[in-house]
DNA sequence: TAAATCTATGTCATTTCTGACATAAAGTCA
DNA sequence: TGACTTTATGTCAGAAATGACATAGATTTA
């Protein structure tokens, strides 16, 4: 399954492992989408849990409010290590991190 | 600590931890060159497990000797995108993938 | 419901990553 | 030692990620 196609699934909200029964996700990319979504969650929440906009965050991370608002969708511009940079940056460790993966 | 300092660090071969207490690495910078390496030396135990070259290796993942190699010595050149998605490729799964990132 | 605030999307220039190739360096073994 | 195998390093062109901006769409508040 190609960057194009899962882009425009993304772009409809779809959710993953409701895809892969009617696409021909392979587990690999499966898993991996459902990390950078695990991810992606994660630093919403966080941002949630701070009662915080996207632009506040963004300001955080030296980075911009539509950034922000592609890394908490999971949109395929933004790459794990974004998401893994951002997190760590506002704080989180590497145990809350892995606890995240396994979401 | 950008990346070009960091570049020559690694270039050394100097192992990370030890760079923290003389160089002021952020604690993020920290975490995020640990997890790299913790997924590096990954994929380096699966291939040693599996008794294989960095040659058979890259054709597993449709990739190049000389990128394995520096995938396995964490290179800058390298993300962790890639090596999550080479691990998965690999056959590893989300648990045990998280359990790399807390060693 | 209108204004204000917040989030989502599209696009772009620049930076960074990726696979590949060439070749150097290190290791293995007869 | 010298051939052979494996690993490491440097470089490059093409691809992908990044931050930024503009603006659309959604939500909240007065």
């Amino acid at each position: 399954m190609n960057t194009q196609k899962r882009k425009k699934l993304e772009e409809k909200g779809w959710k993953f492992g409701t895809v892969q029964e009617f696409l021909n996700l392979s587990p690999e990319e499966n898993n991996y989408i459902e990390v950078k979504l695990a991810l992606s969650k994660g630093l919403q929440k966080f941002r949630k849990d701070k009662k915080t906009t996207q632009a506040q965050l963004a300001k955080m991370l030296a980075s911009s409010q539509s950034r922000v608002a592609k890394m908490e969708k999971g949109d395929p511009s933004v790459s794990i290590d974004l998401l893994i940079r951002s997190l760590f940056n506002l704080g989180m460790s590497k145990k809350y991190l892995a606890q995240i993966l396994l979401k």
